[in-house]
DNA sequence: CCTTGACATAAGCCATAGCTTATATTAGTC
DNA sequence: GACTAATATAAGCTATGGCTTATGTCAAGG
């Protein structure tokens, strides 16, 4: 399963989105989206294991309950693919830190006249 | 069909990519993931028609042909939900701006003195 | 205007993702 | 060590996404 065949499922990015607010244990999880999707306990864990298994979350156990910590690895290489395009959207700001640059440089060189 | 179903699809992405390289007719799509892919003419018409029907692309029509072109609406909503997490790679990043940015600081603060 | 070339749409088939219920595992508690 | 709580796994069902073949549309050329 592709990164972003895991990032297609709304249960699995509402997850991502709750993990990326602090550590979570699968039973707070399950509780948020069980009350947001009205799945069940399984169906959950089911997704937590398809983000573990695909480097997007990481779980350690404590005691009988099991922390869930967002992972960077998958997401990061999600990430890396799409800034291919991100001249598609910020390239004004690109502009703007070109234009940032030029006026520091031109700035810092009037100062050694 | 969300937007990141969308680009959860290998034949999309790759679509994405080609047009990432500037406008292309349909046909010139057709035969570069019919090469790589191994499916057929309609197969990437529908591709194509996801893409557009979901703000990924766009075409116009050039005589019989149809040129393609990537759109930046949809690829700017999925970077910006991404951009959520971006702490978790470019935290290493931001902490060398900053040092940067600090440097610079007492650097022009030395020069003053 | 009929044909050819470029592309889109229609209909149908098949694989699989995601759900459910039922059950296994493992940690703490009495 | 039986019981409960927290979580994971198993098995089976269903809906749907993506493919195929067949066909429709529409522009250009003879």
């Amino acid at each position: 399963m592709h990164a972003f065949e895991v990032l297609a499922d709304p249960v699995r990015r509402r997850i991502l989105e709750l993990l990326a607010g602090g550590e979570l244990a699968s039973g707070a999880v399950v509780e948020v989206v069980r009350a947001e999707f009205g799945i069940s306990q399984p169906a959950v864990s089911q997704h937590l294991r398809v983000l573990r298994d695909h480097g997007f979350a990481s779980a350690r156990p404590e005691g009988a309950r099991r922390i869930y910590c967002v992972e960077a690895r998958a997401l990061e290489q999600v990430n890396s693919w799409l800034q291919r395009f991100a001249h598609l959207w910020d390239q004004p700001l690109d502009a703007l830190d070109t234009e940032i640059a030029r006026g520091k440089r031109s700035r810092r060189a009037a100062k050694k006249k």
